[in-house]
DNA sequence: CTAGACCTTGCCACCGACGTCAAGGCAAGG
DNA sequence: CCTTGCCTTGACGTCGGTGGCAAGGTCTAG
């Protein structure tokens, strides 16, 4: 398989499955050309990295679910790193929330206050 | 009062303050040496724009509460530009928490199936 | 006179996951 | 032979709010 055919399989790019392989998470042989070659479960891989890109999570998180797979996992969660990145991740969404709900709050209070105030000033000017 | 000064009592840099200028936030007159030259009033503007990048403002939002506090009203909340802007980001904060609330969820059962499937293979092997 | 503490403008670096362009090699069909 | 379409590497642009540095002018105290 070409790196072209894998992008499309994937859904993705050339471009970003190049960018995958310099920060080690893909793997491509090289046929006598110099073009890429990329065994099937490759595809897999590059699955479970857009799937991982697409939560929000990074590529050097990404890189124990992708050695997971490369182990021979069915599912590159299943490893202790896996695990804890996830556990690390779903905490970090958490705070998020909660930093979000905050600045909702604090919105919200000021947007309450804007719309007093004016009904405030249009009760006593008659505006 | 001069840049370092206002930099100073906003909490800020210098270098931040002439970034601001340069988006059409902050107004400086100049003295005849050519430094900044800046109206105490500048220095609520400053904490406006400050606490609004806090909460995760980006500064062409923010230029519809320093123009309302430059019309002369107490707060920058009260026009209605601000206020619109204001519905708007608790929308897009809104949008940002369901978001995550999915991608949470997502990851909780990601995590859920990774750790039942550690546990099957444990009893069937016990390992 | 000089040191140092201000100020000025302007430009590079940063983060992250690519998009995009450049310049060229390789394969296959008319 | 020529075109078309794939592939290669390399390098710069994106977005936003700075930090940091350079090279220079200005002000103040000793």
């Amino acid at each position: 398989m070409l790196i072209g055919e894998l992008a499309e399989a994937a859904g993705t790019s050339a471009r970003a499955l190049r960018y995958y392989e310099t920060h080690g998470l893909l793997r491509a042989g090289r046929s006598a050309n110099g073009y890429r070659v990329y065994d099937d479960a490759e595809l897999r891989v590059v699955r479970e990295i857009r799937a991982l890109l697409a939560v929000g999570f990074g590529l050097d998180d990404i890189r124990p679910f992708v050695d997971c797979l490369r182990a021979g996992h069915p599912s590159g969660d299943v490893c202790p790193d896996s695990v804890a990145v996830l556990r690390r991740k779903i905490a970090e969404v958490d705070a998020g929330i909660a930093r979000m709900r905050d600045v909702r709050e604090t919105l919200v209070g000021q947007l309450n206050l804007a719309i007093q105030s004016r009904e405030t000033a249009c009760f006593s000017k008659t505006c």
